[in-house]
DNA sequence: TCGCATATCT
DNA sequence: TAGATATGCG
């Protein structure tokens, strides 16, 4: 595959420089687009606002490439001006919006081949911005299949958190490689253009490993071999060298995760959850939130940082209530795990659900699927392995102790956690959960609100003592599962990140 | 063509 | 520098 770099791009393209047209109201963030293009692309970058634009574009009209603008624009409908300009100069149009509203997308993207940003733009996004505009100039005059390919890149480094925009950049992208494909199909997609060229390295972007891995499925185990692989996959470009290559690392991550499993399943499964789940049981407060038709639960959506993700790998969370206001019956420690399939985070509960499908089955209770507690589960083997996963693990019934206060106070708490790949500590933190009272029979009031760091002073005064350092990576069984539950226990205090959560968000009922 | 070891790249 | 990807060989 083609990768795009800027000296790559100005040989290839000869004399003919990328030209893109930044047009805002607003001179400030015209002046920020048009400086972030300068410095990601090193192309010309005109700036202007929507009344110099015009003319600009008849102007010019044979040496633009891209045309970047602001669908909310205060005089003007920023629509309008899309379909005027697509109309009128035949340019490619990259709209975005500050906000993300989801509604907008359709209208965002009906102008041919468009990009459109749920948000407004990060240093990302604009990295790829240049590359498709080179991509689209180069589709101009050579065959599409490489561009078609760079779109892809294109659209997978610009994503960013925008999973809308993916979708529906995958759904044209798909088409492209559709249309393309009828006007390619003699040509072989595999063979070398130039025999002494170096291969182009192969980036596998999460939709391509998607594929991938559904070939895989496909075909069985036994059968997946690369070249069947590759025809499923039907990627133009891509060869059966790249294929097996991949295989070859996919292999070994599915090897090393299944041994993994088998000691982690040993550590986690036995000692430490049985301790554990024998202490929550026993607390009737826990029980009676368990109980309790209204469940209240809160949910720590998303931990203060992202992992590594790779396949087959058990990720386990280790929480811990340090402290409290006005609550009492805290403490209970209690581990959690989740699971990180392809391209989502989801929630032990959901796990259950995934099980049978796509996540290899790990033993557990009914009891703990539905109380989240003492989970282990794996990695499915769609997980792109080295993708950054947001930690979504839902805390369920952690803090009973939390939901099921009598104060009418505001309850708040110091939460510790360790998170552990296969048995071994990746990262020890803690965070503040806090919530108003939520005392038998009132639910939904839970408020708990998310806060930026900046904000010292949202912070409770009561501060917990430092947490175990426990980032050298020990095992877990060089400590014993029982020594690392009372590190965790000792954790206090420290200046270390702190969170709100906004619970409501995330409250999902049994 | 496959799978593995290892070189190369990023 | 490690992890991702390419390459060479039986």
């Amino acid at each position: 595959m083609m990768k795009v770099t800027s000296f790559q791009t100005r040989q290839s393209m000869g004399n003919k420089e990328i030209c893109i047209l930044v047009v805002h109201d607003d001179p400030i963030y015209r002046n920020i687009v048009a400086k972030m293009l300068q410095y990601c692309s090193h192309y010309e970058v005109l700036k202007q606002t929507i009344e110099d634009a015009l003319s600009t574009i008849r102007e010019k009209k044979d040496r633009l490439n891209l045309f970047v603008t602001d669908i909310h624009r205060s005089n003007t409908n920023g629509f309008e001006i899309l379909q005027y300009i697509e109309k009128e100069f035949k340019l490619d149009i990259m709209s975005m919006s500050p906000y993300e509203n989801r509604k907008l997308v359709p209208i965002g993207l009906t102008s041919n081949g468009n990009l459109y940003f749920l948000k407004s733009l990060s240093v990302n996004d604009f990295k790829s911005l240049w590359q498709y505009a080179y991509a689209k100039e180069r589709g101009k005059t050579t065959s599409d299949q490489d561009s078609s390919l760079l779109d892809e890149n294109m659209v997978q480094a610009s994503l960013g958190n925008t999973s809308l925009f993916r979708e529906v950049a995958r759904g044209d992208l798909k088409l492209k490689r559709r249309e393309s494909q009828e006007t390619t199909e003699q040509n072989d997609a595999t063979s070398d253009d130039s025999p002494n060229e170096k291969r182009q390295r192969v980036t596998w972007t999460d939709w391509m490993h998607h594929k991938f891995v559904e070939a895989i499925k496909e075909l069985g185990p036994e059968r997946a071999f690369p070249k069947k692989i590759l025809e499923l996959m039907n990627v133009p470009g891509l060869t059966r060298e790249s294929v097996a290559s991949h295989l070859q690392k996919y292999r070994l991550g599915m090897r090393r995760a299944e041994e993994a499993m088998q000691s982690t399943a040993s550590v986690f499964g036995s000692k430490l959850t049985t301790q554990l789940e024998q202490k929550c049981f026993s607390s009737s407060h826990f029980a009676q939130n368990f109980n309790s038709s209204q469940g209240h639960h809160l949910y720590l959506n998303q931990l203060p940082h992202s992992i590594s993700c790779q396949p087959g790998s058990i990720y386990s969370c280790l929480f811990h209530p340090e402290a409290s206001t006005s609550t009492s019956n805290l403490g209970h420690e209690q581990l959690l795990t989740g699971t990180y399939p392809y391209g989502h985070s989801v929630s032990p509960f959901d796990a259950t659900a995934r099980n049978t499908e796509n996540l290899y089955g790990f033993g557990t209770a009914q009891s703990n699927s539905q109380t989240g507690l003492g989970r282990l589960a794996q990695v499915d083997s769609g997980c792109v392995p080295g993708t950054q996963v947001n930690l979504n693990c839902e805390t369920g019934a952690i803090f009973p102790g939390i939901c099921n206060g009598r104060s009418s106070n505001a309850v708040s708490a110091y939460v510790g956690y360790r998170l552990a790949c296969n048995g071994k500590s990746i990262e020890t933190g803690q965070m503040v959960v806090s919530c108003n009272d939520v005392s038998a029979g009132v639910s939904g009031s839970e408020s708990l609100v998310q806060t930026p760091l900046a904000l010292g002073n949202d912070i409770p005064q009561q501060q917990p003592s430092q947490p175990p350092d426990l980032s050298g990576g020990r095992d877990l069984e060089d400590l014993g599962a029982e020594g690392e539950v009372h590190r965790l226990l000792d954790a206090t205090g420290s200046t270390s990140p702190q969170f709100f959560w906004n619970i409501d968000e995330f409250l999902v009922p049994f």
